[in-house]
DNA sequence: TCCTCACATCGAGAACCATCGATACGGCGA
DNA sequence: TCGCCGTATCGATGGTTCTCGATGTGAGGA
């Protein structure tokens, strides 16, 4: 499971820093922030947006690897290696149907992402 | 400018495809996937987030290198890389006053990046 | 004026990732 | 049963990025 949820976030106890501020030792747990830069980097790359968006407008929002190779320019190992990464970050699902791979939308993937980021980049002055 | 403005996200032409289905051949321009991508390519480390949550947290909103060197856990060119990467993605702002720079989140970048994104995944079946 | 401090830049080394051709796997029709 | 087709996996390669120590730069204080 890549995307976890929000999570309450806890803050860590401010310590006497050095210089100008304060400063509070951690904001988010490292855990959750390597957990949320682990789903932010299946986003990080072109193709992968492009994937997700030409799946999300499919008519049914879902496609399979053939419909996706050509649109995205990349040979057909690539493309799968791309799904593949948006797949274990729990973006896409798989579904195997017949001989084709069909991938959809993972509902609600993307707004317990941005949920995520919301609760942590919050300002709490 | 790397947080560009949400765009009407123009759909291509659908083409009659090949095996399964018709088959958008693009559903958001390569340029806009380009700079999604870029801006989450900037949220794809753990460093980063940590840094982005712990200025959001800061009395103020905002604080300088020495202040934020000791929580991620890294040397002072590292986080002043990861810095720099932040800001040129347009998340992070940077203001030199006196000899400290001072680091602040940019109002409105986080909530325009999400709008791109929900925007490009949007379903319309 | 010189020294100190906070920060940025440089250069190098290691780790990671995107991409491809070749190939293996599994379902389906003949 | 055999061959075909759609996908996944493998191995290699080139490019990117993360990280550090060393060094440069510019502002403040003595």
């Amino acid at each position: 499971m890549t995307t976890t949820a929000p999570a309450p976030l806890p803050l860590a106890a401010p310590a006497d820093g050095g210089c100008c501020a304060p400063a509070l030792t951690q904001a988010v747990e490292p855990e959750v922030a390597q957990e949320l830069a682990r789903s932010f980097k299946a986003l990080a790359d072109p193709a992968r947006v492009q994937l997700l968006a030409i799946v999300a407008n499919q008519p049914g929002a879902e496609a399979c690897v053939c419909d996706l190779t050509e649109p995205v320019g990349l040979s057909q190992p690539t493309v799968s290696h791309h799904l593949k990464i948006l797949v274990e970050a729990g973006l896409l699902e798989r579904e195997q149907r017949g001989r084709w791979a069909y991938f959809s939308l993972a509902p609600g993937a993307l707004a317990a992402l941005i949920g995520s980021l919301s609760a942590a980049t919050q300002v709490n002055a």
